[in-house]
DNA sequence: CAAGTTAGTTGGTGGCACGTACTAAACATC
DNA sequence: GATGTTTAGTACGTGCCACCAACTAACTTG
């Protein structure tokens, strides 16, 4: 196959779009939009009060709201009171949201997996190793805290 | 900097996060959505159809007439006749259209520069590639038309 | 010419971003 | 312990986008 490098700048927006795609196709497959599944993505090991939420998903406070609400109206997460403050509550998968959200990130692993099928197992490696070296150096850059997660390790903060 | 491989799934999915927010905080800086945005990046070297630019954004043919219609109300682009089909419209840059246009890219062209810029020149060059290599396979994989631009080289699919 | 296809628009519903304004709980300080 | 400030979350409005179904007009084909 003949390929032609795009440069690091078409590339990666490409390959970006391309993942979503992805994310898209999936998410509606099980009638999702991709925050939703990104939402359930990220509650499978945290249970986050609404502000943290909204750090986590990079959305807005009211966005959050929102957000939050429509999953509840489907049945996919609660929220419940926390005890040591009386404004705030922690969001929580209930059975079937964990159900789905499990179903859902299965098949995301499948189908981006897929997108690398072409590639060999050193190149993918690299791509891999490479795809976290920026997300993390910009992590720490700008700050993410991975903190407050329920388990320590495998972070998952999609 | 002690970093975890997050595997190929994460990594991929993550990176195109990250890639997405530059673009969505670039757009914002100019007042444009991301998909504004990539309007004008693919109008740059092509004068398409509505059909064919719904193809090369890959969203519905009534978004495509709302996108081109918001584009249109703020003069970044026009409906242009053509002669062999009454029906079908080319869109086309206007000169504030052009000028935003070259403006928003060369800036996502830094934003996204610097996301790798914790990279060495070698290991940015593999990515470069890598993105490329599994964009590239995709799109020949899954079809997509790289013709009907008015550039042969340097394609700007975004 | 009649029938079918293609280009594009319209309208409705749901989802999300963003900003402002708001309530209520927590904290801080004297 | 009443006061003012900060913090957690909600409500509301506007604009943008996805998706679907229905529609008009123009092109194509038998």
């Amino acid at each position: 196959m003949e390929t032609e490098d795009l440069g690091i700048v078409d590339g990666l927006v490409q390959l970006s779009l391309l993942v979503q795609a992805v994310l898209a196709r999936v998410a509606a497959g099980f009638g999702l939009s991709v925050l939703q599944g990104r939402l359930l993505g990220v509650l499978r090991d945290r249970e986050p009060t609404m502000a943290h939420l909204g750090r986590l998903l990079d959305v807005d406070k009211s966005s959050t709201t929102g957000l939050v609400d429509r999953a509840e109206r489907r049945g996919l997460v609660g929220r419940a009171k926390v005890p040591e403050d009386g404004r705030a509550f922690r969001v929580v998968l209930t059975a079937a949201g964990r159900q789905l959200a499990e179903t859902f990130a299965a098949e995301v692993g499948r189908q981006v997996t897929a997108l690398t099928g072409g590639l060999g197992d050193t190149d993918r490696t690299r791509l891999s190793w490479l795809a976290s070296q920026v997300v993390q150096r910009d992590a720490a850059a700008h700050g993410v805290d991975l903190s407050a997660r329920t388990t320590t390790k495998g972070a998952r903060a999609w």
